[in-house]
DNA sequence: TGAATATGCTGCAAATTTGCAGGATGATTT
DNA sequence: AAATCATCCTGCAAATTTGCAGCATATTCA
C-alpha cells in the first residue's frame, strides 16, 4: 500500500500544475514534493504526469487517480472539520442515555432552553434499554436510576426523587380506594415486565408489599402511565410523572413512599470536556426543578 | 492538516481493537502504530480510543472519524486498483456476498462459465448473514433481496423474481390440495425463523395471508426447500428454486404470487474497476436466464 | 533577443521517524 | 494458584525523510 499522505501532495501538484507553487501552498519544500510524487508513481507503477517540460499535466492514469484522491481529500477534510478540537469547544454532539420517563417528563420540556443556551451542542436523547454500555460507547453520558458499580466510570448523584402509588379517580370510584398496602392484592396492578427489570431498584411493587405482582405490564413507564390514567388500575410512578398528570391521584402517600436517586454516569475521560460539563450542569438544574414538586406534595 | 497516512493505522487499530495485531497486519512495529496514533490524536485534538486497559474501543469522536477514514480508505483502495500497473486487466479477487438460495441455484451453476470467461478473476461467494457490512469490507459487492438505504453505496436493480407456494405431490395427496390462501391455516407451513428475518421483505407468509405463521422453520432457504420436497408441508419459495426441483409443485399460482427484486450493491469507488464490471455483467446475465423460467410458468 | 525570474534537480547535514530490546502489567491457561 | 503468553510503554541506535544551497534549464517580459 502506498502512503496515503502522498495523495495530498499529488492533489496539490495536480491543481497547481507545478511543483513549486504546490510546495508553497503545502508549506513543504519542493524537493520533498518531487520525491514523494516519485515515490507515489513508483508505488502505483504508473506515470501520473506528462514527462515533457513546462506545466505538469495529468496523464490518463493521473486523471483516474485524481478522482479517487479528491474523494479521499473530502473525507479527510470532513474528518478534520468534524473531529478537530471538539474537545474544547462548546459545540459538537453529546449523546445522553436516559430512562424513558425521565427523558419525557423532565428533560424534554427543557430541551428548548438548552438549545438556546448552547446552540452549538447537539444533544441527542437516546432511551436506555437498561444500562449504559460503556464498552460500546453507545452514549457519552447517562442518567441512570440505579448506581452502576462496575467499570471505570465516573458516577455522580444528581438528586433524589420519590415514587408513590397512583390511580385515576374513575378507577377508585369503580373499585374503591385501598386503605393499606395489603388491599392492593385485590386491585388491578400495573407495572414493569419482570423479565425486563434490569435492576432490583425498579421492582417497586415488591417493595410496596412483598409478593405483589402486576397484572398489566409494560416495559415502558409512559405506557404504564397511560394505562393508569385511563383507569385500568393502580401503579407506582415517580412523582415527576404522576404529579404532573391531572388525571392521576396519589394514594396512601403517608404509608407508601419510595425514594430513589438519579445517577449521572459518564466515561472518566469525558468529564472535563466543555460540552459535557454544560450538559451535566443543565441536568443538575433540571433535576433541581423537581424539588418544588416534592415540596408541594409534602405540604398537602 | 494531519498526515493522511495516519488514517490507515487508525483504521487498522479500530478493527483489530489492539495495537499489536494491527501492527502485524500492517507490517509496522507496534511502537510506531502507537506513536502515529498519538500524533493523530494530537493533530485532531481529540481522544479517539478509550484510555483504559484492555481492548482499544473507539470513543464517540473515534467513531465519527471512523466513518470518514473508511471513505478515505475505499478511495485509496480503488485508486490502487485502478491505477496500479496492470490496472485494466481482468484479474484479481472479487468477493461477492449473496443470499444462500440465490447463490446455490442461480450463481453456482454458472460459476464454471464465469471462470472460463475470466480465468484471471477469483470469484468468492460468501453467504450473507443479512446485509453487507461496508465498513469491514467483508465483501466487494453484494446481491441483496432488499434495497439498502443507508450508506454511501452504489445500488442497482438487477431484475425481478417471483415467489409462489410450493409443496410435494406426496404432501398434497396426503392432506389434500388447498384451494385458497385461507386453507393454509390448516396446513403445515414452512418458513423463516421470525427472529432472523432481517428485512420485512422476507416475511412472505404474512403477505400470502395475514397472520399466517410457519410451523417448521429454518433460517436456511435450502433447508426449507428440502423440507418441502420431503413432503413436510407447504412453503413459499422463489421460482428459481421451486421450478427447478421436479419434486416440487407450485400451488395457487393464479391467486398467490409475490414479486421481489434483486439489488446489486457495491462501494461507489469500485464501480468502474474492470473485474467488478465483469462480475456485474455476468450477474445480470445470470439473472436474465431466470426470465424463461418465469415465462414457462406463465405459459402453463 | 536578452535579462530577469522561476522551476526543478543533485549533494549534504539536520530532523524526524522507525524498529528493537527490556521490563511492567494484565489476560489466559494449566 | 502458578505459570505462560501477550500487550504495550520507555530509551537508544539505525534508517529514512526533509530542507537547504547551488546549479542547469525553462519561462516571461521588455
Amino acid at each position: 500500500m502506498f502512503d496515503w499522505d502522498d495523495l495530498r501532495v499529488f492533489l496539490a501538484v495536480a491543481r497547481a500544475r507545478k511543483v513549486a507553487p504546490a510546495a508553497r501552498t503545502l508549506g513543504i519544500d519542493g524537493t520533498t514534493i518531487a520525491r514523494r510524487l516519485g515515490r507515489l508513481e513508483k508505488a502505483l507503477d504508473a506515470q501520473l504526469f506528462e514527462v515533457g517540460v513546462g506545466d505538469r499535466t495529468l496523464t490518463a492514469r493521473g486523471r483516474e487517480l485524481l478522482a479517487h484522491a479528491e474523494t479521499a481529500e473530502s473525507a479527510a477534510l470532513a474528518a478534520l472539520e468534524e473531529v478537530k478540537g471538539q474537545e474544547h469547544r462548546l459545540s459538537g454532539q453529546v449523546r445522553l442515555s436516559v430512562a424513558e420517563g425521565f427523558g419525557t417528563w423532565v428533560l424534554a420540556p427543557g430541551m428548548g432552553d438548552f438549545n438556546r443556551r448552547h446552540p452549538g451542542i447537539r444533544l441527542d436523547l437516546v432511551t436506555a434499554s437498561g444500562f449504559l454500555n460503556p464498552s460500546n460507547r453507545e452514549a457519552d453520558m447517562a442518567v441512570m436510576l440505579a448506581r452502576p458499580q462496575r467499570g471505570r466510570l465516573t458516577v455522580r448523584r444528581l438528586g433524589d426523587y420519590r415514587l408513590h402509588l397512583y390511580a385515576s379517580p374513575a378507577y377508585l370510584e369503580r373499585v374503591g380506594r385501598p386503605g393499606k398496602p395489603a388491599d392492593l392484592r385485590d386491585c388491578t396492578l400495573i407495572g414493569y415486565v419482570p423479565e425486563f427489570i434490569f435492576s432490583p431498584e425498579l421492582d417497586y411493587l415488591d417493595e410496596v408489599e412483598p409478593g405483589l405482582e402486576a397484572n398489566l405490564r409494560s416495559t415502558s413507564i409512559i405506557m404504564q402511565q397511560r394505562m393508569i390514567a385511563e383507569g385500568a388500575g393502580i401503579g407506582v410512578l415517580p412523582d415527576f410523572i404522576g404529579r404532573r398528570d391531572p388525571a392521576l391521584m396519589p394514594l396512601m402517600t403517608d404509608r407508601v413512599e419510595i425514594t430513589r436517586s438519579f445517577w449521572l454516569v459518564m466515561q472518566g475521560d469525558m468529564r472535563r470536556l466543555a460540552r459535557i460539563v454544560a450538559v451535566a450542569d443543565w441536568l443538575q438544574e433540571r433535576i433541581d426543578t423537581l424539588k418544588p414538586i416534592d415540596a408541594a406534595r409534602q405540604a398537602r
